[in-house]
Formats: C-alpha cells, structure tokens, sequence
DNA sequence: TTGTAGGCGTTATCAC
DNA sequence: GTGATAACGCCTACAA
C-alpha cells in the first residue's frame, strides 16, 4: 500500500480510503490511485485491515457434514445471504461430535469471527462457556423450541416433526408402524435424528401402539445404504411393518429401493415416510413423502438475521431471539392409507 | 495477552512461547502461564498472529458448488487431510460462473491465504494474473491432462473419461447412442462435464455412429429432475435411443427414474451409464453402472500434497507437478449387453 | 479533501 | 530460559 501511495503520490491514507470505497476522495486523486493499483497489481491485506479495524469479516458455522446432507444446503443459503456483503464463511464440520465441535469452537474462535454459527443446541460444558464469553452473536440452526438458545436460534422443533410424522402414519389406519435412525451411543451422535424419533415414539405409545419396530442401527450420519439395512431388519422381523418413519430422506430413499429389490410394493404394502425433502425424494418411484424442511431457508434467514445483528439500520425493530421456520408434511407416492381400516 | 502476562509475572513473549508450544520454556513457568490463561478464558488471535509471523494457515478452495455433487466429497477429504494440521479452509462457491471465480479469487487472496485450490483449468485472464502473481502454491483440481496447469494440479482427464464411457456403450454392442449434459452457453458453465460429453461425441463420430442424440439442455448444474427431463426428451424422439451416457450420476439417476415412470425396462430397452459414483447409484434399482471417481480421495490427495509443499520434510523428493488420479467403468445393473449385436 | 500519529495483538530477532 | 524492541499493514481519530 505503501507502494501504491508513493506511485500515485499521496498518503496511505488516502490509498485506503479509495479502498474502503470512502466517498472523501476527490475523483482525479482516486483515479490515480486505481492506476496505481492496476500497475502495481496492488491486492489488499484484510489480514492486517481486520487486526486494525477489530472486524475480521468471518462469519464461524460449524455443521456436522456437508455430504449428503441438507446442511450443506444450509451452508449455500448462508453463503449467498452473504455474498456481496464481504463476509467470509469459515466452515467446520463437527462429524457429530461434541468434542470435536468443542475444539472447533476454539479454533474458530481463535480466528476471532464476527458471530458463529452452530447446529443443534447440545455442545459440551466448556464450548458454552467460550461461546458466552466471545462476545459475539451465537446462532443455534436446525433445532428450536426444546430448550433455551445461547443467544439465538433458527431452526424447528425436532421433537414435533417426529410427533407430526407419527400422527401422520396413525391417522392412515396404519398400526404396526416403525422408524428408522441410526444407533444411539458411540462417539457420534445425532441429536436432532435422536429427538425426531423421541417424538414419534412417544405419540405410538401414547396411541397405546407398539414401538418395537423403532429401530436404531447403522452409523451416523445415516445413509442411503443404512436405511436400506435397517428396512431389510424389519422386513425379516416375524410382524411385518406396516408404514415407517425415516429420520431422513436418505435413509427413507435406502428403504425404498430395499422394498424394491424384495419385490415389496410401496405403498401398498408398507407406507414410508421420510424427512427433511431431498431432491433425490421427489424424484424416486413412487415419489417419497416426507417431512418438509427448507434447509436453504434456514442458511439464508440465518444470514438476513446476522446482518440485522451486525449492522443494525435506526428505526430497525430488534429481531427475535428464536425464529421457528416450521416443517410440513408432503404427502407423495409413498405413503397410502391402510385398505379397510378408518 | 499482556492480561496472561502480567498475572503470570512474566513477559508477553514467553506466552507467546508457551502458546507455539515452544520447548524452551521452563517447566514451572509453563505451568504458571497455563493457569493464568485458564483463569482469563485467554484464546490467543490468529489474527494478530497471522500478521506478525506472515502465515495466516488459511487454505483458500474454490469450487463449484457444494450442493448435491461431489465437490462436497473433495472438500471433506480435504478437510479430513487437513485436521489437526492448523490450517483453515476457506471455501467458496463460483456457480459455475468464470465472474464469480475472478471475483472470489480476489477476495481469497485478500485473506493472504497460504496455498489455493480451485476446480478446473479454465479461468479468466484477470484471475491468473492474480494467481501467478500470488506467490502461493496453486492447485487445479478435478481435471488434468489437457492442459498445462497454472501450477500444479490433481485430477483426471474428463475428454479420456468420456471417451471411456463411449467406447464402454459400444463394445455393449449398442448402436443408437446418446448422452445428456447440461445446456451449454448462458452464464454458467460446467467445463469438465463439457469435456467429457465432447470426448464421448468424439469416439462416437470415429466409430460411424450418429451423435444426434446427444443432448444439451437443462441448467448448470444438472440435477435429478434436469436428467429426467432430458430423458424424456429421448424418449419421446422418433427413433429410442439403446442407451446413454450422462455427465453425472444426478442425472442418470434422474433418467433412470424417468424410465420407471414411463415403464421402460433398464438396462433391457435402454442402458444407462452415469458418471461420478454417487452413492445413490449405487442403491437404486437397477444399481447405476457409472464411471468412477474417487472425490474424497482427490481431497486428501491435495491435502496430502498442500503439506508437502507448505511444510517441506528435509530429503522428501518434490512432489510431481500433475497427479492424475485416474477413472474407472463400474459395471452394475444398469447397462447390458445389447440382444443379438456383436 | 488529505495527512499525521498512534496502535491493533502478536511474533522475529537479538540481547542477556 | 527469558525479555526488550521493532515491526507486520492497515485503520481510527484527529488535525490541517
């Protein structure tokens, strides 16, 4: 910059307003400076811009994976919530460990972002302390309702989506019902997946339905493959299911395709429900239904809250602290209503 | 810092020390700076940091798109390479759109990043400049051979994987070929499927064959319902096409659904041939026979090369300039041989 | 409209 | 093994 300054001969300061877009600069004086920087090949250094002005520009989201996942549609929508704004997205991927979210939590920190951004409300003791103590917004995605945000939150209630999806498979005369999530334990955990199949399994018991055939096995994250080894497990069962939730659409997708290779007919058969409506659901035969989700919404509601936090317009109204942007079930090709029941 | 310091009764340098994990630092001194920070909640600034000692542990990558691709594979793998190495991706999306790569290009390097990798060799001239001039390791991925990189580059050749995928449908014994991409022209563009569609138009035309079916419509980038609209395009044509070969397995998947839709046998009536090895091809019914590529792998690869370069070991040899990591044909279900052909 | 002074929080370097 | 000093490249604040 120096450099530049002296090309163009006037003062650094001069050469970092043009940069900043300043409008306090005379027209002649700025486009001398812009051919300065064009000679020089002049690129600037928002390294040192950041430890100066106390504004890095670095927006921290931390997700469990952006593979085949619709958190990495949640990414895509902060992204472009942010595009043109000058903000950079520092991702981190959790691989649904709390520990793992607990050293990223430090090492994001460490880059000393402008808000962060996390999934889920679980984090070990120590992320929340650091988190309250950074000083910056902390926005909690995909989850809301079931307990206190740290700051803020985005995101629906797992629990009553899981509930929905069983009112749903209930209210189509189906009694023998089942759902599909990973295993419980281990170092990865799902709670989101976790807490939809708390609610679906609370609503069987309540409807004094058997919730026997809630399986969970496989790995976390689930998977298309997961899903089709768990269905391949309840269909070997001595009860056939009749219907079944699965935590999401991949694992409700794995299913299907396991019914297809059995010859099993769905729905007519067996009813499967999934979640989170990916594109891969609306695009199989039958068509899946499935507990809608927009995850992209979420990435972008998520950016248009973060740049109301951090560059509040007067006369703004403050936004909520939690913003529940719901879920909805699509009923598709998958699911039917039992013959001969009410 | 100074905070750590002072309650610590010693200079800021030796925190400093301590935090670098520095070895020589008295024991007891350690012990007491350590507290100090516990005590404070200190979590040191990369920013400053990265000013003073000239090595931000930024890695900047460029690519397509995160979403419903294995762009997202490549970055995990990285990701993984780079775990507990210090470094910090930083991602961006171009939409497949050369503007936007300039652009992000220029905002990656105003992070001072220590080494960039982009996806492909195409970019406009503003962007190498700035490349060139960046004096960090550049690495081109997803495609190599056909041109000489920037710098450095790991991938595959996308002109030979089309070829491959075209002289795999006719040794198949199939006459009436085709092939779906995306539409070509507009502002976004997909250089490598590109590629490989002009490889397979390439051997087709060698081998005599008509090249008429060889589709270019739908958005960038393709989708499951854009290969099921191709699809169905060839479908609806005079004269059906024996089999097909598209750019992704989004696409193949979407084609082959379309398929069942309309009651068309796979692979009896058609073969299709998709590309990328998506999990899901791997799951539906009939399993999708693709064209192999390991993303993650390529991830790691560069991971794995980026600390080659970035932290040489005395007595390693130079890493080779272009690593190809080649392709292959996975057979599966979803192509056959034609009846009554050669 | 432009310039000067000082400092952001850390590390490189050299001295002790 | 530890500390003092001087940057790193920019921006805030104030002055001209």
């Amino acid at each position: 910059m120096r450099d530049v300054a002296r090309l163009a001969g006037v003062s650094p300061m001069t050469v970092s307003r043009v940069q900043a877009g300043s409008s306090r600069v005379a027209p002649e004086t700025r486009e001398r400076i812009r051919q300065a920087i064009a000679q020089l090949g002049y690129v600037d250094d928002k390294v040192a811009a950041a430890l100066s002005s106390r504004r890095t520009g670095f927006i921290a989201t931390l997700v469990p994976t952006i593979t085949n996942s619709n958190f990495a549609d949640t990414a895509h929508g902060l992204t472009e919530a942010l595009r043109e704004t000058g903000y950079q997205l520092l991702i981190g991927y959790t691989l649904y460990r709390m520990s793992e979210e607990e050293a990223l939590v430090r090492a994001m920190l460490e880059r000393r972002p402008e808000a962060i951004v996390l999934a889920g409300m679980n984090h070990t003791e120590a992320a929340r302390t650091m988190l309250r103590s950074a000083g910056i917004p902390v926005i909690e995605i995909w989850d809301c309702g079931a307990a206190e945000p740290i700051d803020r939150a985005v995101g629906f209630s797992n629990i009553e989506a899981g509930r929905a999806a069983a009112r749903h498979l209930i209210a189509l005369g189906h009694r023998r019902i089942g759902a599909i999530g990973p295993a419980i334990g281990g170092a990865s955990h799902d709670f989101r997946g976790e807490a939809r199949l708390a609610g679906f399994t609370e609503v069987l018991r309540q409807a004094g339905l058997p919730a026997d055939a809630v399986v969970h096995r496989g790995q976390v994250p689930v998977s298309f493959a997961g899903g089709a080894a768990a269905m391949a497990h309840l269909l070997d069962a001595d009860e056939p299911v009749e219907a079944i939730f699965a935590v999401s659409d991949l694992a409700a997708v794995g299913a299907l395709m396991e019914c297809h290779r059995r010859g099993i007919a769905v729905p007519d058969q067996v009813s499967i429900l999934g979640f989170g409506d990916f594109e891969i659901g609306g695009q199989c035969v039958p068509a899946l239904s499935t507990v809608r989700i927009d995850a992209e919404d979420i990435g972008r509601r998520v950016g248009a809250l973060l740049l109301r936090v951090l560059e509040p317009r007067d006369g703004a109204p403050a936004p909520s602290r939690v913003i529940d942007v719901g879920f909805e079930i699509v009923e598709r090709g998958s699911t039917a209503r039992r013959p001969g029941r009410a």
